[in-house]
DNA sequence: AAGGAAACTTGATGCACGTCAAGGTCGTGC
DNA sequence: GCACGACCTTGACGTGCATCAAGTTTCCTT
């Protein structure tokens, strides 16, 4: 059984709460619950309200929404350590994503009003979850213009160069964090056109492909590729 | 000639700042400047660093970014009231996109120490920016679904239905905000295929359009309409 | 180890939307 | 009033990516 010393601890590791005083951080924990998750599981539905927001300890959760049609569309792709679910926490408004374990994970659970209480106690923590806001906005920002004015293959390039990290130009191998099918809907197109195009990417001898294991064999060039 | 009270005054009537005191509002006026652009003026290019924020009091500022091909995609069409820049000011990071000035403007810049000396004095203020921030958030990720899993009818569809607001299923008339140019280039498509859809819409009897005002004639079978 | 279901690949085909090019319409200044 | 330019429309055409339909591989189960 998970004590709440636990979660205290867990807590004070993440980049969030790592300046909290010890006593702000035994505020916190008393509102927060710890959430085992199975693969599979949902976490909440899109539309849902939501009376805290989460933070993945271990494992990988992903935030998507799914259209009429059935067909479904990864934003975000949650490893340990990071928040969601802060903006509608906040707006409370309807959830417009769903969450769901993409494999086992445990996630805690803080309830808004110790964040209410966090941020009357400490603007400096204030300051840090806009800091946290901001950056979400930040990336949905890029995504945004990577959608409307790259190519696909551009946008794979781009999804392989930030896996490989701002490595040097030499031969640098990484592996792909989920599943083709969920990379290929976090990147906006079908697993099929993902696959051709690393294909390609392949062929011309800028990458080499073994399962989900991608070597980067030559990073400027990759980058300079023009389809 | 400007005088700071009218910046205060300004400044209490928007929506950020409503609550806060007096004495709240006349230090922000301090930090805080009146800047007037002409019609296709730049307010700041992609890749600035940003010290505060802005507010448009008049006139309509477009935020967009324009890729290596030249060809440019509006993320937002910032009206009075309305503000931008939040964001960046906390991150410290370059804008991914530039501001423009559509028409004549008048806009506020706010220093971000004035800022942070508000979210200091109280705690509600920053909660409110947090608010604020959470539903930029809200705004883009509808964007990104928008795009990603409708069609450019459906996208038009639902920008017409937005305009005229939540109103009942009788005939309503609203105006563009702004140019078919500029427009298409929010909901992602080119000015001719908008052109045509609008055609589209109207040859099936569910819009009208004269110049720049449109009229939805049926609110609810343009909520149904399915290409 | 064998079987089966996911996950992935590969090819053939289609279509939504962009691109290019040629008018048309509106407003604005001389 | 006329002419010029910005904005918009319309048509013909091209293409990037989705879709559909088989395979093939990987991996999990028993």
């Amino acid at each position: 059984m998970n004590t709440p010393i636990d979660i205290g601890r867990m807590l004070s590791k993440l980049p969030l709460f790592q300046q909290l005083r010890d006593s702000e951080i035994f505020s916190l924990t008393a509102g927060t619950r710890e959430i085992e998750l199975a693969k599979g599981q949902m976490l909440f539905q899109k539309g849902y309200l939501l009376d805290g927001f989460y933070v993945a300890v271990s494992g990988q959760i992903k935030l998507a929404f799914s259209s009429a049609q059935g067909n479904e569309k990864v934003v975000a792709l949650i490893g340990p350590g990071q928040s969601f679910g802060e903006a509608i926490t906040f707006l409370e408004k309807p959830s417009p994503v769903f969450a769901q374990a993409l494999v086992d994970s445990r996630v805690l659970h803080i309830a808004k009003q110790s964040i209410f209480a966090a941020i009357n106690g400490d603007s400096a923590f204030a300051c840090r979850m806009l800091a946290g806001l901001s950056m979400r906005l930040h990336g949905l920002v890029q995504d945004v213009e990577d959608y409307s004015l790259r190519s696909s293959t551009q946008r794979v390039i781009g999804f392989l160069l930030q896996l490989v990290g701002a490595a040097a130009s030499g031969a640098t191998e990484c592996e792909l964090p989920a599943s083709k099918h969920v990379i290929a809907s976090r990147l906006n197109l079908t697993p099929e056109t993902l696959s051709r195009i690393l294909h390609n990417l392949a062929e011309f001898g800028l990458i080499a492909v073994k399962g989900k294991k991608i070597t980067v064999l030559d990073a400027e060039q990759l980058k300079r590729f023009n389809p």
